[in-house]
DNA sequence: CCTCCAACCATTTTT
DNA sequence: TGGTTGGAGG
């Protein structure tokens, strides 16, 4: 469209802004929607969130509403940020004042620390991790005198949180429920651990959620306040929600209804954790007169790519129907290789990687994604080897390591005496011979007078009714505390950070240890006290950790990403490699197994999304053998494999034998056998075997000697010549270093880079 | 109270 | 196979 096409018609209609202009005809509708309920399916790659920020600077633009007075919500941080960032460019200074932007989560904290004594918290209530969650439960259950092995705390927090995530206060639960913990224990326990959690003024994740539910029924005013604040709700990745998310919403929107919600049923991929596609497919009954609006334009992927993915999800029945089309140009077939085992498939994954490095594509333009991070391991071994930068996204993610959760709670216990869980978590780290003992008196103290463990702990020390040593020590660790407190009024929180550090013996702790680990936990440390002085004070950064909980590393550099099928929700990238498409990798058999036909098809749609992240290309491998739990398996590729059409796909294979013969039994079996579709009853593939037979059997196995991939492609050893003491070696992350000691395949070296220090490692990470 | 070894058991993850 | 965890022993 030009200039000119406009001014021709400018005498009526105003020229459409930028951002409008930019827009084809179903995202301008959705953005033009503005009254009423609107669901837009927006299928992979179709500028959804182009869409979204439009409306949302139309709405403002437009003055239907202030931004202080639309909700818009999605579901991670990283989303929400990008959300802020957009609306900020179509804005400008306008966009500064979106206070009602965020996740459900950060939103809903928002709104409970002004109404926390409704429900009987402060409003400096404090929000746990699963962590403490899970220590809190322990205690709870162990106080019940019921055996914590047969019922493992970590169940019960992950009933409770199901539970929440239904919208289900402790009164409501009844019958089955109650019965699914300890013989019936379930309920009352939830309730005692709802109670304790009010009595340290805490709240975990799914509270924040449920107390605003019960606040917005029982409070008629508070409800009023946001409707009438409210004029216009946004819902991003709506196929996620929850019940409780559902019924909050709901709840928000029901006098204005003006509620605009965007998904994609097709890229529902987190039943597990309380999502409910029937959200997203009961839409209109949910809201009668709704508007569906359908984006299918696909920008992101070649028509090959897109082609395979949507024969593929074709496959499922539960789903709304989209049919995505892209004008891009034909591209190449989807590329399908099969392997000989796990160790095969990732050197061929990699040379296939250095090839198009050789042509000049940027690592950044690459990734592989997994279905678990068990998968990542034989990525990183070669990724070292081959002296291939590499990120990986997930795994631990840098709030939830140990060393930082530990040093959080000491600035938990600074900024809050009364922070009983993280004061029980630290009181002993580094050790200070604060063993169970000293804790039973330091609980009946503080049980007595009702007061935190922190005070208790400072009477004890002054009653001398501990031991001596214990005395000293104790004293020592709430002098400490009290004297970075008072330090905090004198330096930053990031110094009072660095001070505690050193003085609490913590980072000693570390130091103490030396192996692979320890430094890279110094660093961290050393990095989330660079990532303190972002933050006007410890509260705001404290808050910031326990709602936002992610840590941007430096996207700048060319590296090939690493990460799973579900992380890469959202992302796009030219070259794509899907490693390990085999029954029971994936689909997974342990979904399988739990879930029937619904996490079939689940798994069907992690699939779709893993292919349409594509922009370019795609390649999909399996192997014929593979490690499972140290045992050998032969496994048989993914039916989804056999399930993509054979028209977009392009099959190699690099075993002897030839011929695929695997698509044709997949073929026969889905024709003949109506049980294909539920899982269980469908062939048993060996990875289920393995997984079910005794020990005894993997023994008698191993000693029959399974196939053995040691015996065809002998690993090359010769990359790991032997080292002798004294000999100058190079690593690809550590730099330089000085052989100190051999042993075996393992070498010990002592790095010039003082930071990195002596480590022990395997002989083939380093070279000559 | 701490350390060490055997027994155990292995998805996906955001907030 | 390998990482974690909890109980026994020092």
């Amino acid at each position: 469209m030009t200039d000119s096409l406009y001014s021709s018609f400018s005498a009526e209609t105003p020229p459409e802004p930028d951002y409008l202009a930019r827009l084809n005809p179903e995202q301008k509708e959705v953005v033009r929607t503005t009254e009423g309920a609107l669901l837009v399916l927006a299928g992979a790659g179709t500028g959804k969130t182009a869409a979204l920020t439009a409306r949302l600077a139309y709405l403002v633009e437009t003055l239907k509403a202030w931004p202080s007075q639309i909700l818009a919500v999605t579901f991670t941080n990283k989303a929400a940020r990008e959300m802020q960032m957009r609306v900020g460019d179509l804005l400008g200074s306008q966009a500064e004042n979106m206070p009602w932007l965020g996740t459900f989560h950060s939103i809903a904290a928002k709104m409970l620390r002004r109404h926390a004594e409704l429900v009987g918290l402060k409003s400096d209530f404090i929000i746990l991790d699963t962590d403490d969650q899970i220590r809190l439960l322990k205690q709870l259950i162990q106080g019940q005198g019921i055996d914590e092995k047969q019922w493992p705390a970590k169940q019960l927090a992950g009933i409770i949180d199901r539970w929440k995530n239904r919208g289900l206060t402790p009164d409501k639960i009844a019958g089955k429920e109650e019965d699914s913990f300890a013989d019936g224990q379930g309920a009352a326990l939830y309730l005692a651990y709802q109670k304790r959690l009010l009595s340290l003024n805490a709240c975990d994740f799914g509270d924040l959620l449920l107390h605003m539910l019960v606040i917005l029924t029982q409070h008629r005013e508070v409800l009023d306040s946001y409707h009438d604040r409210f004029r216009y709700i946004m819902v991003d990745e709506y196929q996620d929600t929850n019940q409780a998310q559902y019924l909050w919403l709901r709840l928000l929107a029901q006098k204005n209804r003006n509620i605009c919600c965007v998904g994609d049923d097709d890229q529902s991929i987190y039943s597990w954790r309380g999502a409910e596609v029937a959200n997203i497919l009961r839409f209109e009954e949910d809201f009668p007169g709704a508007k569906i609006i359908r984006l299918e334009h696909n920008y992101r992927s070649t028509p090959q790519i897109l082609g395979a993915a949507s024969g593929l999800i074709t496959h499922n029945n539960a789903r709304l129907g989209k049919t995505l089309w892209t004008e891009r140009d034909q591209g190449e077939k989807v590329k399908i290789i099969g392997v000989w085992d796990g160790a095969e498939e990732a050197r061929q994954l990699v040379a296939d990687v250095q090839n198009l490095r050789r042509a000049n594509i940027p690592l950044n333009k690459m990734a592989i994604l997994i279905r678990a991070q068990f998968q990542s391991r034989e990525f990183e071994d070669i990724f070292i080897a081959k002296n291939l930068p590499y990120r990986i996204i997930g795994g631990f993610r840098f709030y939830e390591r140990a060393e930082i959760r530990d040093a959080l709670a000491y600035l938990r216990v600074i900024a809050q005496p009364t922070d009983d869980l993280a004061f029980e978590r630290i009181v002993n780290v580094p050790k200070r011979g604060i063993g169970k003992k000293a804790m039973e008196k330091l609980y009946q103290a503080a049980f007595l007078d009702r007061i935190p463990l922190a005070e208790a702990a400072e009477k004890l020390v002054s009653e001398k009714t501990l031991g001596s040593k214990i005395t000293q020590s104790l004293g020592q660790l709430m002098n400490d505390f009290s004297e970075w407190r008072k330090s905090l009024s004198v330096v930053s929180h990031a110094d009072v950070t660095r001070k505690m550090l050193d003085e609490s013996g913590y980072k000693a702790m570390l130091r103490a240890v030396n192996d692979v680990q320890s430094a890279g936990r110094l660093e961290n440390l050393t990095e989330l006290a660079r990532a303190m002085e972002e933050y006007d004070d410890l509260g705001s950064f404290l808050e910031h950790v326990s709602l936002v909980m992610d840590h941007e590393n430096d996207p700048i550099d060319d590296k090939i990403t690493l990460m799973t099928m579900h992380a890469a929700k959202g992302l796009e990238f030219d070259h794509v490699f899907l490693p390990g498409w085999e029954e029971g990798v994936f689909p997974s058999q342990r979904s399988l197994d739990e879930g029937g036909l619904n996490s079939l098809e689940e798994e069907r749609r992690l699939a779709y999304v893993g292919i349409t992240r594509a922009k370019k290309c795609c390649t999909i491998f399996h192997a014929a053998n593979r490690r499972v739990y140290g045992q050998w398996i032969a496994s048989t590729p993914s039916r989804f494999i056999s399930e993509l059409p054979d028209d977009h796909i392009e099959e190699k294979s690099l075993l002897r034998k030839k011929t695929p013969i695997w698509r044709d039994i997949w073929a026969e079996d889905r024709s003949k056998n109506p049980a294909y579709n539920s899982a269980k009853e469908a062939i048993t593939p060996p990875w289920q075997l393995a997984s079910r037979r005794g020990a005894g059997w993997q023994r008698a196995q191993k000693a029959a000697a399974s196939p053995s991939p040691a015996v065809s492609h002998p690993l090359k050893k010769k990359d790991s010549p032997q080292y002798k003491i004294g000999d100058t070696v190079k690593h690809a992350k550590f730099g330089q270093g000085v052989v100190n000691e051999v042993d075996g395949d393992k070498v010990t070296v002592e790095f010039h880079d003082k930071d990195v220090g002596i480590r022990k490692l395997l002989s083939q990470f380093v070279s000559l």
